[in-house]
DNA sequence: CACTCTTGTTGGCGCACCGCCAACAATGGC
DNA sequence: GCCATTGTTGGCGGTGCGCCAACAAGAGTG
């Protein structure tokens, strides 16, 4: 005979560990890799599981990626009672801080899930996406006349490239889902862009 | 014999027709199905062409998605000589007023272009991601205590929901790409939120 | 007008991966 | 020690991509 005590060929879990194993593995996999990149069989691997075992439990690849989408965007639960009830100002104030603190703390995993194009890196089409937005940027610098100084460029065009995803989110709202007309858009583009030049500029290059 | 005179079995086109017409094929099958969903025998068959030819001219599929995308992507070469030489309010105001021009006669789809999440979109992906997002939204609401009136509910969310995309796109610069530390970004979001806040819904209620 | 050379175009082979399912094995109950 | 339960496996069928050799349409040439 050959030799026994092979042990069990596989280790047997209770369906919810299993499940989160291979949930936690899908993630990792889709943190680092585009969509398509990704293979079930390299995620079954990574969680030391058959390939079938997947499907049984998320169905197909999609639903997979959903779910962990759907795991990845929740909001960490922080609580907001916290907040004081002092002016306008000092609840923005205090907002504002509590939110870069959850940020800070569940490091980069929930920004990258609300946005599919973080989610799972890809560099070449982030680096196509970052060109055509420099050339907006610029053109925003320019007519505002606010690029002078080389020294504060990278961060007027960082500052900017943030107003810039705003502007687009606008805009959306705008013709996409129509939940904005163009006045509000207009408004709402006017006065954040004012308030970064008057305000928030100053304010940063001045501290 | 057959009937003869079958003419040609194909139509035989010079390089850049025959590109520039897969091209619009990729990029109307990339603009209303998400990428997995997409197949080059789909997009062969669109632009009455063998598969193999989408790989002679342009490799790989994702090298075609990525090329539709900086198609995509390049900005409207909109002249923008054209803005006054007026005080830093009117700049803004005639820059806000050209992207918006801008946005509206190039329809759709370069908003889409910029983000892979609208570019081929995907209604169960896109609701899963709202979700999320309306619940960051009404904690925002709720902590600056504006979204008392259900009338003017839709509005508030709809404006916040803009914020929230330059919050994260903060975030990201912050913590993805350092090009933005912590204080700056505290007082990019105070600022802005407090414009918002203070004078875009008092205009936009009130006008 | 035949012949050839160039080049756009085709069709199918090989491979990887997904979705599904029947067989299997590990644990708990009788 | 046998059986029921259920987590787990491995492989079959189908689909789509990447590649390449053969082919055909048109232009040039004598």
């Amino acid at each position: 005979m050959t030799t026994s005590a092979d042990g069990p060929r596989f280790q047997r879990l209770d369906a919810d560990r299993r499940r989160a194993e291979i949930l936690a593995a899908a993630t990792a996999a889709f943190a680092t890799r585009p969509y398509p990149a990704v293979s079930l069989t390299d995620v079954a691997q990574a969680a030391g599981v058959a390939r079938g075992l997947i499907n049984h439990y998320f169905g197909t690849k999609r639903d997979l990626y959903l779910e962990v989408v759907r795991e990845a965007s929740t909001v960490p639960s922080v609580a907001v009672e916290e907040l004081p009830d002092g002016t306008v100002e000092e609840r923005i104030d205090a907002a504002v801080a509590w939110y870069l603190d959850a940020l800070q703390e569940s490091g980069t995993t929930w920004i990258a899930a609300a946005d599919p194009m973080v989610m799972g890196r890809d560099p070449e089409l982030e680096a196509i996406l970052t060109e055509a937005e420099n050339i907006t940027v610029d053109r925003v610098l320019d007519a505002v006349r606010l690029g002078d100084d080389p020294a504060r460029r990278d961060l007027l065009r960082a500052l900017v490239r943030t107003y810039g995803h705003l502007a687009r989110s606008a805009a959306r709202e705008w013709l996409l889902h129509e939940t904005l007309t163009r006045p509000q858009v207009h408004v709402l583009l006017r006065r954040t862009l004012l308030a970064i030049v008057d305000d928030v500029v100053p304010e940063v290059l001045g501290g």
